[in-house]
Formats: structure tokens, sequence, C-alpha cells
DNA sequence: GCATCTGGTCAACACCCGTTGACTTTCACC
DNA sequence: GGTGAAAGTCAACGGGTGTTGACCAGATGC
């Protein structure tokens, strides 16, 4: 065999360095987050990862094609998708198993080396793919959609406002999931 | 006089300094901005601004404490708030002779050495004045809102998301005029 | 006229970063 | 079994950062 990818196979160190990225760039902004410390966590020589990955900024788009795959979720979506994006948004905080995939784009926001990248992603992974299922105006829509997403995303997770933390039981959920609902474009109860 | 402060005076050299950083901070990120960078614009050497306020994160502070003054626009609010916040938030873009009060925190919301600072920014001179005009679940409603004009704000200026981008006389305003009245509680029509 | 405090400069330190070139090890192939 | 490419390591470079201590000029107070 030449290189095909299996599954159970103990982990090269590409894939390695791949996942550690993928757990860094979830939790530390682009800039806040160095490659020895990457190199470190897949027990490798900070000289290999760039060796891999060509750069940094390579390594950070890798990372993020390998995290958000939004789509399945738009895919998934039920009788009420604006309930459930709500739902996996505001998803379990205390097992840092799973990475949640929009934790690797909010944390870098506004770092402006992973900008460029950021804005390819954010259009092509979640915009487009949201728009799809909308339809009157429904790129702006989907956007504006991100935009609310993201927004609670980061005051939340990032900032870690208090007002916005609760439990899963709280009426957080309920009121992004209403005005979710009114962006997309369906009638929801009032809030 | 010791030192009262003369709104016509020729601008002293800590002035120059808080001037040229709000400046800075308004249209980069703060690990994007060197402090070198804010001496040049004031035309004043690195050491000064460190001797002049201490620390890069206590003249972001104060830059923060200088340009970010929601209270004023929220008091003035008038019937429509829903409107006049968004009409405020998505101002003309091309006049940077003015610096939009949310700028400088969505700039850098996603810095960690800024992080601190921001969210008691955010919380004290946004959610709370803002939450002072609401009624019920007035706290969450107005960090829901905050997260709204943030997450809009950072997609269009910071990513400058294309799909978010338009003239003033498009129909983005309108929408988020009418999402952000529902997040408030008035009763608005539908999107 | 001397001391003093403020406003300001200069050069440098110590650190961290992404990146690179030279080197070694491993391993499959003929 | 030799060979050549891939996997991986080591040390270092070059540049940028916030920060600091020593120094200087000028106005002020006694």
């Amino acid at each position: 065999m030449t290189k095909t990818r299996d599954s159970s196979a103990p982990a090269s160190g590409r894939e390695r360095i791949l996942a550690a990225a993928v757990a860094r760039f979830s939790r530390q902004s682009y800039d806040e987050t160095g490659l020895r410390e990457i190199a470190a966590d897949a027990g490798v020589d900070v000289a290999y990862v760039h060796r891999a990955f060509g750069s940094k900024e390579q390594l950070f788009h890798e990372a993020l094609k390998c995290a958000v795959q939004m789509d399945k979720i738009f895919d998934a979506l039920g009788s009420d998708p604006a309930r459930m994006l709500a739902a996996h948004l505001l998803a379990e905080d205390e097992p840092d198993a799973t990475v949640r995939p929009m934790d690797i784009l909010i944390r870098s926001l506004t770092s402006p080396k992973a900008a460029a990248v950021l804005r390819t992603a954010v259009m092509e992974e979640f915009v487009t793919p949201l728009g799809a299922h909308l339809d009157t105006n429904a790129t702006q829509r989907a956007a504006l959609a991100a935009a609310l997403l993201m927004g609670v995303g980061i005051l939340r997770d990032v900032l870690e406002l208090p007002a916005l933390s609760e439990g899963p039981g709280g009426t957080l959920e309920r009121s992004v999931a209403d005005t979710l609902a009114m962006v997309l474009g369906q009638a929801g109860p009032k809030i």
C-alpha cells in the first residue's frame, strides 16, 4: 500500500500534529497558540511541524477544514432547524473530549494572520451551505444567522461573559432559537 | 493652574498618545498593534508611552474607556431603539475621521491579553446600561443584543465578509433592526 | 541660585516567535 | 545488501515584542 489512510493505525506523526492543532486552536486563538506547543502535544519536534505543513497558516487551514464540517449539521436539520442549531451551539461545555465545530472559528476571528483563511471558511463552510436551505435573500440571511451564532459564541465562550453562561435548562437557548428562527425566515413564537 | 484640562490646548504628549491608541486599536487588534506604532503616531518615544500609562494593557484600558461611551447612545434612543441602534452600527465606513464606538471592542475580542479588560467593558458599558432600558430578563436580552451587534460587526468589518457589506440603502439594516427589536422585546414587523 | 519634580529620550535587555539548513534515522525497493 | 527517498531531529537565525534603567531639559518653588 502506498499511503491509504487506515483509521485504526497508531496515528502517524502528521496525523498527531493535526489532531493536536485542532485541539489547541479550539481553545486558544491563532496568535496565542505556538507551534512549539502543538509539536510538544504531538510528541514531535517543531521543525517537523513546519516541514509537514509548510507554514503555521497552512496548518491552521488544515485544522479548520478538518474540524469545521457544518454542512453535515445543516443537512441533518429536521423540521425545527433553528432550535436544533441553537441546541448545537449551546452544547455541553464540560466534556473537553469532543471539539465543537464552531470553537475553532470563534477563537481566532480577530487574528489578522488567520483572517483570510477564516473568511473563506466561514463563507464556504457556513454561510453558503446554510443559505442553500433558505429562500429569499438566502446568503444575507445565512450570514446574519452566522453573525448571531458567532456573536453568542464569542461573548459566551471566549469572553466568558457571565450574563450568557447558564445551564442547559435555562431560557437562553430558547431565546437564541426564536431569534434564529426569525432570521432564517420561519415564523417563530414571540420571544 | 495645577492640571486643569484645557480643551483648546495644543494637546499634551499623553493626550496625543491616547488619541493615537484609540485610532490604532479601532482599526487593528490588540496583538497586531505595537506600542512603537502608537508612539510614532503621537510623535513620542516608545519608552514614554510605557512611562505615561504603565503598560500596554492599561493603555488599552484607557483607550477603551475613552472611545466606548455607549450609555450616551442608549440614553438618546427614541421611540424605535432597535432601528436607531442598527443605524448606528451600520454607520458610514469611509470617513476615517470619526471612530465608531464599537470598533475598538470588536477588533480585539479574541485577543487573550485584552480579554479581561474587554469583559468588564462589554458588561459595564454595553450590557448593563442597555439592560437598564429593558424589562423582563433584562441583562440576558441586553447580552443577546450585544452578541448580535458584535457578531455582525466582526463578520462585516473585521472579517470583511462580502455577504454583509452593502450600501446604506440595502436590506441588511432593516433585517438587523427587526431582529434586534425582537431580542429587545418589542413587537417588530416580520422580517 | 540651588533643588526638585515633571515631561521626555536613548539604548538596551530578555523573551518569544516562525522559519530554515544540515544532519541522522528508518524503511521500502531492486 | 546496497540505495535512495521519506520521516524526523538539532541547533540556530533573524526579527519583533513589551519593558526597564540611566540620562537629559525645562519649568517651578524656596
